[in-house]
DNA sequence: CCTTAACATAACCAGATGGTAATGAATGCG
DNA sequence: CGCATTCATTACCATCTGGTTATGTTAAGG
């Protein structure tokens, strides 16, 4: 019954290895045996990013025989990517241009 | 040299007391001494919380006199935090209505 | 049934993170 | 100058995090 909060979504989102399963979910679900390949990790490693992102309400899975689909619950979180990607620019245009 | 990265930001704003540091920086710069009071923390420890917000490159800063004023570089941060928040609530309502 | 496939979980470890207490550095003031 | 103020930094510690390897667990197939 532990709610989540501001914080605890973001540390989800905080970390490369998410981000690319993220990316990846962008076009629609995914089993496990198709995203730890594309993220080039092993199974149970993925399979604690992606136990990460459904704890903090980011995604969502269905079983089918025994695979197990996820996809993106709320695609707000694309939203925050962006932002966050626009920022990333933002600093590279500072750097090498003024200041 | 090291440029930063999505989840370097993500990773900077994933923290309660950082976020309570950027709604104290909502109305504009304000300096350590104020700072750390209101967060209710050391102030040691709210230096530190600031040194990582100015690495992310989301604040920045000046020194005026024995002081040093900080402030929200890019707020876009807020637009983050916002759909963060929203993204808790939707949570929130879902775990009370259906599923 | 027994095996295989797909996935989750546990156990373990190295490194990162956040806290405190102590110290250093710069500025302002009597 | 001597001292206080403001802040950053260091040293140290407990906890969290992410990685791997090993081990369940469940469903399908022969």
């Amino acid at each position: 019954m532990e709610s989540i909060n501001q914080s605890e979504i973001l540390k989800a989102l905080a970390y490369p290895t998410r981000i690319e399963i993220l990316d990846i979910l962008r076009r629609g679900e995914e089993c496990v045996c198709r995203i730890f390949p594309a993220v080039k990790g092993s199974q149970p490693n993925t399979s604690k990013h992606l136990a990460k992102l459904m704890k903090a309400g980011i995604l969502d899975s269905r079983q089918e025989g025994t695979m197990t689909f996820y996809w993106v619950k709320d695609t707000r979180v694309y939203e925050i990517l962006e932002l966050a990607q626009q920022m990333v620019e933002r600093e590279k245009r500072e750097r090498s241009g003024a200041a």
